[in-house]
DNA sequence: TAAACCATGTAACCCGTTACATGATTAT
DNA sequence: ATAATCATGTAACGGGTTACATGGTTTA
């Protein structure tokens, strides 16, 4: 998280509140916060000299605090980056978990949990495809990474998709029928 | 988690050793946890007559405490697998957050990332292949649910590498060059 | 002038992890 | 004997979520 936080703002400079919008929006794909953990966390890491901050007031009253990354920030986000990857965590998905428990296909809620995880997963399919068509149309540039991997979440949306298809096919007809 | 632990105990009667066990072995394939989580977790479903137990001594004086699914545990039970599944979280994955920070192909990195990705994604595939030869060759009846979600995941890190695989192979030339 | 949005924090709680702690039984 | 495994707990800590709390600015 940490680290994520560091990133961002080593993009360019940023207030708490941008980057709570950023984990509402683009970042929010692949990670979620809110505000309430971003902000003692910039606080902390300011303490740690990672991040220094100035205030700019908008109108007469208003503050907003600007982070920006130190040196030290610096070194300390490019040696994360340099780590390896950390081992493969288990998916802790509540389909999976549930279906452990379905010991028969003709159990009727296998064909519901084939139903319910078509539909999020085809939600979600539109709304990345809908993302990376966004994303192409604004033309930014430097942004290979994050078209990366929104292309990677598509694919595997379809793929998950199509498995579930084939799956759900599959079922005997005693459970499909109504 | 707690209905993890109640759909242990409704498939037969078990002690807290036996589900550490199982989370260190098949369950932890798709859920982990530890002895410090589930015995306290245990304790608590005990009081909330989700689950009963009994002692039973082992030898002399080592005991094992045996928990059975209640009548009102098996309600919750099904009525939490009734329960339509929740919205899709973000991944939360290291691989994906690093790669958003990518900005450029050429970026040594990506090259980095890919290889390791690769690495790790061939590493438990080859973990998920072996259990689902077991599992078969076990011929074990009604596990229908666990089949199916390891055919699912062992599909899922097949998409997965030949993803990484073609773009790693898309990487312009002066990042795959030593 | 009211709603929507900008902007920043704290507090309580829940869940999960690591470490601490103990002792019995079985297999080599 | 001694190592591995059986067996069950507690304590401290860290990270994340929800709720609490406040006030300024912009737009319709």
């Amino acid at each position: 998280m940490k680290y994520i936080l560091l990133g961002l703002i080593a993009q360019r400079e940023r207030s708490g509140y941008e980057i709570k919008k950023l984990f509402a929006s683009e970042v929010g794909d692949f990670w979620y916060s809110n505000h309430s953990q971003i902000y003692p966390e910039l606080l902390r890491m300011e303490r740690a000299y990672l991040i220094s901050s100035y205030v700019e007031t908008v109108g007469t009253k208003l503050e907003k605090k600007l982070y920006c990354i130190t040196a030290q920030g610096r070194t300390a986000l490019a040696s994360w980056m340099k780590e390896p990857l950390g081992d493969l965590a288990p998916s802790r998905d509540e389909f999976t978990m549930k279906f452990y428990f379905v010991s028969d296909a003709k159990d009727p809620l296998a064909q519901q949990f084939f139903e319910e995880d078509i539909v999020r997963h085809k939600i979600r399919l539109r709304y990345l495809e809908e993302r990376l068509q966004t994303l192409t149309l604004e033309g930014r540039t430097s942004h290979y990474g994050h078209l990366l991997i929104l292309r990677c979440a598509i694919r595997r949306e379809h793929e998950r998709l199509a498995w579930l298809k084939e799956e759900y096919g599959n079922l005997p007809k005693e459970s499909r029928m109504r």
